[in-house]
RNA sequence: GGACGAUUAGCUCAGUUGGUUAGAGCGUUGCAUUCACAUUGCAAAGGCCACUGGUUCGAGUCCAGUAUCGUCCACCA
């Protein structure tokens, strides 16, 4: 037998073994020995390509291992699917900021494709740094699946699921008030947004008879409503809608009173002027009350013309003057200059929030749907339901559970709080939204004409068959319909069909046109729906149509004939005459809306309708056939693409076997602070998309802070560098340390003694190997099988019967997610009862049995510690003459 | 303002469903050293389990309240 050394070398012997698990091809569960096992799967929570590591990748790293390798242990075809996220904002923020540090450059210094290629750059050297250093912790994760966040599947899957989320109406398109970061000229989440405490002077102005406070008088220069609590006495003159002539900063104007509860009556006067424009809960009091709302700051924050003679000027800047001028007015009443109050940041980039009403993509978290396919237990398919109810369902049926339990609570309150999700970014680094446009410079006027009522059978169409010729009546509605309108004014005339619809339009305009028929325009039907309601309708989005036709279809053919007239006719003016369905269809799909009582109103008129086209949008995961249609210049929210995360990376929108095999997935093991980020979109997609659940448990851990319970900053100096403490104590020693005597969901604090200690510690074994290995040398026989009990010491017993309530300790304790537990029952029983206890004892003894049971024990030690320290248990594993690798052995029972 | 936690040895933390004498790591003190390991071993000191009540045969554990600390959410015109 060759001479150990006297100490465990983790330098040495990490990549060696690192190497040696993956050539053995392990890490991928298709290699596994018993490929009809249960899976199990985990998918990675994708670290962002922006830094290196840091211990918190450490800390999920070593969890998801541990329970990785227990379970490939006991047998499971176990799958860690590994990925990046590309981080849209934090990565294009980071290399903005670099780029400006190092060069004074914006990215509109760059074309769009120019300064993606730098971030594309950027991402992939990041990538590769931190994809090594998840390596070097022993993560025995399946490289050969691993995915980016922006790859071609994952890109494929996030389009695929952008459409079916607009096809049902879930994804819209709307002005709302969205937090605009002016600094990154984007708009952020509210679960992106850091509050900070700032001292700043608060302003008493003079408003007609009012007093208003305000700290920002530089967003007061449109105000025209003053808001009042209705049970306030002190303003029980004033009513509701009453109006008052006031001067106001440059000039005079008109204020109307109105009165809504949501006003503090304690707060400054009780009285507040509104900017709807410029602030989330003014915005919601104006659209309460139907209020006008208008942009005072622009998108790089300054002031737009209606600040009069502080126009274009910065609103940071601007305030002094402007609260010169209140003065010099005498506007200005007392100022407090000890008010402080919060004001939003950009978690990423720090820019001030400045809230504006912009057009945006928002996911509607209330409207019901139809869930098709439900695996769910309490949703069954086809029912109607909601995203939240899909969200809040699957944690209490218990479908998933939460751990720690407690956070199932803050979960639901979360939820309950639910605005919809503002998902589209104006930045650049990230998926593009799939929609494209087209738009007609000048507009193409069109006026619909009703076409006239034809004979045949009325079914549930009311008009008949559009192949039928015109009834006498319908020939009476045909020239009402000329005596309104003007034929010489248009350029082009459309009919839907060659009979009726041709008929009612030569009617109308003799030999004046050539009347167009385009077969597209005849097929497209929404039907005449006129009598149905609205609901009724807007099923068929989801459905299809009575004709058996899909509404995308539809809707395809509608843009193509669209599309084509804009290349055509752009500036024309063009009558269509069809009946009712064909113009609702036109008007419904080049709007993207819904249908509305309102669309019914004038469906079923017969008056002329005109309207404007001057856009029309398509949706899809492809780009449409045809010339001149420019794509949404904004990109997702990094966590669109991340709430797709359990499915995306086997492969969806395919059908592919790892989708069927690995999902659901087991465990999702990730950070308290982004269950709100993350874990909850993961539910909000998967439920939505495949119609069950992403995860059967959400292991959170808490954040890892220094000795003192501080954060971690590079300000404060005390970030523990993961990469250093490999080097210094081991990979093994780091993972120990990090799931020692800390329960889930804590925060973890991390002293470099602890690390040290439990260097020792794998020292230890080592040196309890080499005992081992040097007193059983004359152990003929290797294949170990247990000695009869009568043969057996009080010792021998006594070590084997601790072996085995350690065991069953462990065990039990890592399928409930006690990792803590787990590691303190081992180390406990490696270090005192065998080490100290039996192995002190077993020098006092020769017996074929002593050593049989020392040789016994030592294995069960290093398999019940493979998972928590795998390096050195796979060293000594080899080092005890086994030629099968540890990582695969059976987990001892 | 709302919600959720925490309070156990000098320090940092465990303590699963209530059940004998409350545990670990580090630190402290004493002893040991040709020994697999000084990166060691043996031993010891150190706790009104925040406080006050309650439930129970029995409470660190369950309930109510108080205090202090922390986290998250909302929001301050």
């Amino acid at each position: 037998m060759p001479e150990l050394p006297k100490a465990y070398n983790p330098a040495e012997t990490e990549s060696r073994i690192y190497q040696k698990w993956l050539d053995s091809g392990f890490f991928n569960p298709d290699n596994l020995p018993n490929q009809k096992a249960q899976p199990f799967t985990i998918m990675m929570p994708p670290p962002n390509v922006t830094g290196t590591l840091h211990v918190g990748h450490a800390l999920f790293v070593t969890i998801q291992d541990i329970l990785i390798r227990f379970r490939r242990m006991q047998g499971r075809r176990a799958l860690w699917l590994p990925g990046t996220d590309h981080a849209a904002i934090a990565t294009q923020a980071r290399v903005e900021k670099d780029l400006y540090k190092n060069e004074g450059k914006t990215r509109f210094d760059f074309s769009r494709e120019e300064f993606l290629k730098l971030v594309e750059k950027f991402a992939q050297s990041s990538h590769d740094t931190i994809i090594n250093q998840i390596k070097r912790l022993g993560a025995s994760a399946d490289w050969s699946r691993e995915a980016y966040t922006l790859d071609e599947t994952r890109s494929l899957a996030v389009r695929t699921a952008f459409k079916k989320m607009y096809d049902d109406g879930i994804v819209y398109r709307g002005a709302r008030i969205v937090n605009w970061d002016p600094k990154l000229k984007t708009t952020v989440s509210d679960e992106e947004i850091v509050w900070q405490e700032e001292k700043t002077p608060f302003y008493y102005l003079k408003y007609g008879p009012f007093t208003i406070a305000t700290a920002r008088p530089e967003t007061k220069f449109g105000d025209k409503y003053v808001v009042m609590h209705p049970d306030d006495k002190r303003y029980k003159k004033y009513q509701h809608g009453d109006k008052i002539d006031l001067e106001w900063i440059n000039g005079p104007v008109t204020a109307t009173i109105i009165k809504d509860p949501v006003i503090d009556m304690e707060f400054g006067t009780g009285v507040m002027t509104i900017t709807p424009w410029h602030d989330a809960v003014d915005f919601d009091l104006a659209e309460r009350h139907g209020l006008d709302k208008e942009q005072i700051i622009d998108e790089n924050g300054k002031l737009l013309p209606i600040a009069g003679e502080f126009a274009g000027e910065h609103i940071k800047k601007a305030r002094a003057a402007i609260i010169e001028k209140i003065k010099a007015k005498g506007l200005l009443e007392k100022v407090d200059e000890n008010y402080t109050h919060r004001i939003a940041t950009n978690q990423r980039g720090g820019g001030v929030i400045e809230p504006q009403i912009k057009e945006q993509w928002f996911i509607d978290v209330n409207k019901k749907f139809t869930l098709a396919d439900s695996k769910l237990k309490n949703i069954k398919s086809g029912q109607k339901v909601s995203l939240k109810e899909l969200m809040k369902s699957v944690v209490e049926s218990g479908e998933i559970k939460i751990i720690p339990e407690h956070f199932s609570k803050v979960y639901f309150h979360w939820i309950d709080n639910l605005r919809d999700w503002c998902i589209s970014r104006q930045i650049w680094y990230g998926h593009r939204i799939p929609v494209w446009y087209k738009t007609a410079p000048k507009g193409i006027k069109f006026t619909f004409l009703r076409h006239g009522q034809s004979e045949g059978n009325v079914k549930d169409i009311g008009c008949g068959h559009q192949d039928d010729p015109l009834t006498n009546h319908g020939r009476e509605q045909a020239n009402k319909l000329k005596n309104q309108v003007d034929a010489k004014n248009f350029d082009l005339v459309f009919s839907s069909d060659l009979s009726r619809a041709t008929e009612t339009a030569q009617i109308i305009f003799g030999n004046l046109h050539k009347i167009k028929f385009d077969k597209r325009l005849r097929e497209i039907d929404f039907g005449d729906l006129s009598h149905k309601k609205t609901t009724e309708i807007d099923k068929y989005r989801v459905t299809g149509f009575p004709n058996g036709e899909t509404y995308q279809q539809v809707r395809d053919r509608v843009i193509d004939f669209l599309s084509d007239l804009i290349d055509k006719y752009d500036g024309k003016k063009i009558a269509i005459v069809a009946h009712s369905g064909v113009w609702k269809a036109l008007e419904i799909i080049f709007n993207n809306k819904n249908f509305t009582e309102e669309h019914l109103k004038i469906h079923a008129a017969r008056e002329p309708f005109e309207y404007l086209l001057e856009k029309v949008s398509y949706v899809g995961t492809e780009a449409p056939k045809g010339k001149d249609w420019q794509q949404d210049p904004d990109t997702l929210d990094t966590w669109f693409s991340s709430g797709l995360w359990t499915f995306s990376t086997l492969g969806w929108p395919e059908k592919t076997k790892d989708l069927k095999t690995f999902h659901p997935t087991d465990v999702m093991e990730t950070g308290y602070d982004i269950l709100f980020f993350w874990v909850a979109r993961m539910i909000l997609m998967t439920t939505y998309f495949l119609g069950e659940i992403p995860f059967r448990t959400v292991f959170l851990h808490g954040l890892v802070r220094d000795k003192d319970r501080q954060k971690m900053s590079k300000s404060k100096d005390n970030v523990i560098d993961p990469l250093g403490v490999i080097d210094t104590y081991g990979a093994d020693a780091l993972r120990f340390a990090l799931i020692f005597s800390t329960a889930a969901g804590n925060d973890i604090p991390l002293a470099e003694d602890k690390i040290k200690g439990m260097k020792f510690f794998a020292n230890k074994l080592w040196n309890i190997t080499r005992f081992v290995l040097v007193k059983t040398e004359s152990l003929s026989n290797k294949k170990i099988k247990l000695p009869d009990d009568k043969k057996l010491s009080a010792e021998d017993k006594n070590i084997l019967n601790k072996l085995n309530a350690t065991t069953k300790a462990v065990t039990d304790n890592l399928e409930n997610f006690r990792l803590h537990e787990a590691a303190q029952e081992i180390y406990q029983f490696a270090w005192h009862d065998f080490a100290d206890v039996y192995l002190e004892d077993s020098k006092n003894s020769d017996s074929e049995e002593t050593k049989q049971v020392l040789f016994f024990t030592l294995e069960q030690i290093l398999k019940l510690l493979h998972p928590f320290m795998p390096f050195v248990t796979e060293e000594l594993w080899v080092l005890m003459g086994h030629k099968k690798l540890l990582m695969i052995e059976k987990w001892p029972e």
